[in-house]
DNA sequence: AACAAAAGTCAACACTTGTTCACAATTCGG
DNA sequence: CCGAATTGTGAACAAGTGTTGACTTTTGTT
């Protein structure tokens, strides 16, 4: 028989009080969701990926016992859907950005991955979820991670068409075009939160590279007309 | 207290001897170690990842006993780097195929993307290992997995440096170029394996859509040299 | 054929895990 | 202010986990 370790330890409240089990107060409203979210993702920062999540460790570091996870998530699997929606929350701001300055050529470009870059370093632990969960893991987190990133690139497409230099392309073309941008900027992520999330310095060689490549396909996209005639 | 149920059921062998325990034969010189090997990618491709992946339930589907896997690999570390590098022997060839066809151009890119989807299919279960660990999971296996796709970068800017179009670049500018290559080409591998596996028709989709891409980057390294200048 | 190395077995230890159930405390809307 | 909804508790169950040490069998080499 083995003596369950999950109590809380109470240094303190040594009363004489036969019973003074309970906890001063309990959390407001929605509180307790927020921070088992918050602490999950706290957790996964630590080499581990969400299947390897484990609902006690997770509750423990909460302060709440194993059971009450029940109270806010039904299933482990609606719990990874809300992780996913509160990352998210994030990246959507960088691609708010790219909307607020219409005008493009090489300033919007750095001003983009700059974005990214800060968007990335302050909130690292979300985006090192998604990063970690886009291939691996839980099945229902993977196909929730993809079909965000599917609606990012919708938008992205949308905003470059509004450009001068993609005028008349097709919107398969659009989307090809956007798919490639969102892909070196989510490897730039990705790179900067793997090897370079407190290096400023590395960082900046990481945007270094992702802006030359992002500058390099927008000279292809400027001699693509041509090519598409020839074709 | 609890039996282990580890041990594997004989159904075969239900002679009177007293103590017919034993398996008839065990495996060759180092067949086991492959087994473990093989069983670990089947294993993870369904749904888990590698530092969710248990000792017992991996050795139990190679039909030994838990203990023997210290046998063949002294901790759970120097397996996944075994993993990495049976992974990555699949996509060495995949760049072997670029060196063997040095002439560049739009056939080129076709021939490379062709190889690439062909690869990923044919050795599934090792691309969808890369994918889901190259940032999930275990920081030894991430940090070789990285490793490895450096040196495959490094590879490709020596090879793309030949490359008439490609004279008188830097060193850097040459990798920066083959580190988009490569993006591309494994983000559309991780596409493949995560939703098209096994769907001829969306592979084929993958396929043209990556091929666009890389043709549009050809198109602006085209256009680099007149913009380097004016820099 | 003899013998050391390699490969596999077995039992046990000391944990951790998810989930259930009935119960108690707290908070909020009326 | 009071009753209902929400949130948290504690004990228990039936597993599963990695790793140890001492042991036996098979294999390859001299």
């Amino acid at each position: 028989m083995i003596r369950d370790k999950d109590t809380v330890v109470h240094t303190m409240s040594m009363k004489t009080s036969s019973k003074p089990k309970r906890r001063s107060s309990r959390r407001k409203r929605g509180a307790t969701r927020e921070a088992l979210i918050d602490a999950a993702f706290e957790l996964l920062a630590d080499n581990k990926s969400f299947d390897g999540l484990s609902l006690r460790e997770l509750t423990r570091s909460v302060g709440i016992v194993p059971t009450a996870f029940y109270r806010h998530f039904p299933r482990m699997e609606d719990f990874g859907l809300a992780l996913v929606a509160e990352a998210f929350a994030a990246f959507r701001q960088v691609i708010a950005q790219l909307q607020a300055e219409p005008e493009p050529g090489t300033q919007m470009i750095r001003n983009l991955t700059r974005s990214m870059i800060k968007s990335v370093q302050t909130h690292q632990l979300q985006f090192r979820f998604i990063a970690s969960e886009r291939y691996g893991g839980d099945a229902g987190v993977r196909t929730a991670i993809r079909q965000e990133l599917r609606l990012i690139e919708t938008e992205v497409a949308l905003e470059l068409g509004r450009m001068p230099v993609a005028a008349g392309w097709s919107s398969d073309d659009l989307r090809v075009l956007a798919c490639l941008f969102i892909n070196t900027l989510v490897a730039m992520g990705e790179e900067v939160i793997d090897q370079a999330a407190d290096d400023p310095k590395r960082a900046k060689a990481l945007m270094d590279m992702a802006e030359k490549q992002m500058r390099l396909i927008a000279l292809g996209v400027k001699a693509w007309d041509s090519k598409q005639q020839a074709t």
